[in-house]
DNA sequence: TAATTTCATTAACATATGTTATTGTCATAC
DNA sequence: GTATGACAATAACATATGTTAATGAAATTA
């Protein structure tokens, strides 16, 4: 249930540091956050289309997606999110959502009241302008996401996936040398790449037998990372990510 | 070349009492901003991927996009913009970008410092609050382009691509009865729906045949907007309206 | 006005990817 | 420890969409 622990708001403070300088002050800042933790198992709708929450969610444990049903049925992933980060941190500006967000794994998530949201943004101009990069840095994902999908072709846009979840993992502390957790079902893949469960299966084995990656559990190992990114045409320059983080990918 | 003109930020509060309700002096705030205005031509690069700008571009008239061109070289366009629309606002807060911006057609564009957006964030939180909502508007139109590319086939996507736009043009009065500005080419609506030109070509044949549309000269006319709603898998809720504007779709 | 270039339209053909269905493995539950 | 259900892996086949190329109209430039 419903508890409260010691720094379990580490992760996002590992999260924001990667993106952004944050003094020992400003992490005590954020560390104090009033909040609630939720041990979720996976498939739970976090927060629903049309719903108008009144706090936001931080993952501290586990894989969550965000995503929309079309017309015919099909399920649209737009965005994936690990340890770290605010996924519907939007949901402050923009009170109804547009779109669900739910968890892909068992998770544990710590829920933060608006009303915390909006001291800190109004405890210092440099609190509001770490969490505005936020949101524009998941736009850019976005951007990248449309590219991948519009205009890469299957092979291209899955390594290119992968490239992108294994430097978010790196970026966390959340790897174990070049293996990272990787629980997704070929489904979710699917449906995050726009394309179909049979080709998302062609596509893997592709990568594997070419030595770039192997899946094994639910971990997955990057063999030959230089190829991979070269496959998925990545460049990490869409992350934003802070000089220092930068020169290690 | 540069000049100033009186109330030529008008579009500008015209497209954001579209979401939020603006004062008369919250509008006068806006109005008094500085800017420079330019007459560019119609492939103009505004700013280009890895730019740091030290203004943000408010578009007065023309059309412009947002694209990034991948391995390939083929180009997507991941968002188009109209008078009223502030398409390098995120600039101010990430400051290299990640993609370019070009002009479409010849344009007018306002070029507004940083620094006089820092002021207007500063002057009261209700700005910087209206300012977060248009990136994050920003955001929900980026998700809701994934979705289109990735589950809705050709002509649903064309057709929903047609009503986003109609919808933006009328919230800026732009639109004679039903007839709104349409410059694009069969090229550029390809790039951005992540389809080849003749494919773009075939489905607006449909829509055309159908009745849904027809094109003449540089402006579309909606003669189905029911039917093209619905083909196009549309609703306006993604745009975040205000209740007045979201009844009037 | 003639000369260019851009753009829309179409046909013919190629292919990446989608669909349906079957089988085997593995985890979880009873 | 058997039963159940999720998931991965493939095969066979279907199709939406991509590619190349040709033509004509329309816009732009000289």
């Amino acid at each position: 249930m419903a508890y409260r622990s010691t720094d379990a708001l580490a992760p996002l403070v590992v999260r924001l540091r990667a993106v952004v300088h944050l003094t020992d002050k400003e992490a005590e800042i954020i560390r104090a956050l009033p909040f609630t933790v939720r041990e979720v198992k996976a498939g739970w709708e976090i927060v629903r289309e049309g719903d108008r929450p009144s706090q936001s969610c931080l993952i501290l444990d586990g894989v969550s997606c965000r995503f929309k049903i079309v017309g015919d049925g099909g399920r649209q992933i737009v965005s994936v999110h690990i340890p770290g980060d605010l996924p519907d941190l939007q949901s402050f500006h923009l009170k109804t959502m547009d779109h669900n967000l739910a968890t892909l794994t068992p998770s544990r998530i710590g829920l933060i009241p608006h009303s915390a949201i909006h001291h800190l943004m109004m405890s210092s101009p440099r609190m509001a302008n770490i969490l505005a990069r936020e949101g524009l840095i998941d736009g850019s994902i976005f951007r990248e996401w449309i590219c991948n999908i519009g205009r890469r072709p299957a092979l291209t846009r899955v390594a290119h996936f992968l490239c992108e979840i294994f430097v978010r993992y790196r970026l966390i502390g959340a790897n174990d040398g070049m293996t990272i957790p990787f629980a997704f079902t070929q489904t979710e893949l699917a449906d995050a790449q726009g394309t179909s469960t049979v080709h998302i299966n062609r596509v893997l084995k592709v990568l594997k037998t070419d030595g770039m990656i192997s899946i094994a559990g639910k971990a997955l190992t990057v063999h030959d990372w230089e190829k991979l990114q070269e496959t998925g045409d990545f460049d990490a320059r869409y992350l934003h990510l802070s000089e220092a983080e930068a020169a290690a990918v």
